[in-house]
DNA sequence: ACTTTATTTGACCAGTTGGTAAAATGAAGG
DNA sequence: CCTTCATTTTACCAACTGGTCAAATAAAGT
């Protein structure tokens, strides 16, 4: 079943898991109902569990999908680059991760705000990893005298904050914000905060 | 029953809210059990529901309550007092919230993650209101020279974002940062990027 | 055309969920 | 002590939930 062997086993397993990121993005998994996914991918419950065999596998399933896309800008971010432009550039990459896939973003909040049951090991595992590699880059960077002298952690905090808040407030900045397009000021905003944050 | 006549009514309808807070700012409305809330406080469910008719009471008397104390820290933000400390006392009373009353935060992060149905009319009512009258205020000071001219809407986001995020992402921050509490460090550097973000 | 395999459906089930009703218990005042 | 009102418990219910099963239907290969 790993493999998906039809064309039409291919587009069904697609449709769940868009379908799937619809409901469990908004509801967190124990708030989310087979059935809402079911009717959200236009298909019947059981025809559904013929291609996914639990609630719990369609969830890990994008879970372990979003795990590595999520990890990727940071990983990009590159040692032998100009500083603020390696750190400028993440953030920018962050930020339009919020923009296009504000469901992966609020599926990721979903699941820390539920205290991160099925994703905790990746936490401690690959991620702390990732941040503490990146800590060090930009440590170095700091050595060199290229980036004003803040906490690493604390800065990859604030970008992702920063950054995610667009997704995952979304409704928020919508009802507050004068303005249809949140993102264009959103870049200039935080491009302007971090320019000024890491300059010498 | 909105005014409690007895000292246990006093005491259970607080226990109540207090449960529910715990199990709701995790699970949000629809992940949530009135099971869960009545083990949380320690009560039967028949007795809880003897206190509140439903689980929606318990969730719109906690998300009211912490409408008004949520706006509190901004409203406090005065037109008369030195700009960037007017403006850093705002964010670093946003983030003793996010220290001290997480539940809260949450609770508000998932309710808006869930599309905000129960709070749609006060983001567009009040917050959208005082937000612009601040965004007003913004705006002057940046006329008079006071403080740098970026957009006062994204300004407070970013507030919003940088000083949630402790609370709403506490495991993330927990799993990553090789420290136990993230709150010095992070107020320190809120501090250092807004007061460079304001520099003119 | 016919067989085999993949897909879809309808009927169903046991456990959970929000909520009710009435009886039982407790507290307090007269 | 006895009555009244507040509180708690027990038993219960209908709707929903995740999931199963066997039969029906559709595709594909021969």
């Amino acid at each position: 079943m790993t493999q998906p062997r039809t064309r039409i086993q291919q587009k069904n397993r697609t449709v769940i898991l868009s379908a799937g990121l619809d409901v469990f993005s908004q509801y967190g998994f124990r708030g989310s109902t087979l059935d809402q996914i079911a009717e959200a991918a236009g298909l019947s419950k059981p025809n559904l569990l013929y291609y996914f065999a639990s609630k719990e596998l369609i969830y890990t399933e994008l879970l372990s999908e979003l795990l590595s896309t999520w990890l990727d800008p940071l990983i990009a971010m590159n040692d032998a680059g100009d500083p603020v432009e390696e750190i400028l550039g993440y953030a920018k990459r962050k930020l339009s991760m919020s923009r296009d896939y504000p469901r992966e973003s609020r599926l990721f909040a979903n699941e820390i705000l539920q205290g991160a049951p099925r994703i905790s090991a990746s936490l401690h595992g690959e991620l702390k990893d990732l941040v503490a590699e990146k800590a060090k880059v930009i440590r170095g960077w700091q050595a060199h005298g290229k980036i004003a002298d803040v906490d690493p952690y604390h800065l990859i905090f604030s970008i992702w904050s920063l950054t995610q808040h667009y997704a995952d407030f979304d409704v928020q900045v919508q009802a507050v914000l004068p303005v249809d397009d949140a993102f264009p000021g959103a870049e200039a905003h935080l491009e302007h905060m971090l320019r000024r944050t890491l300059a010498v």
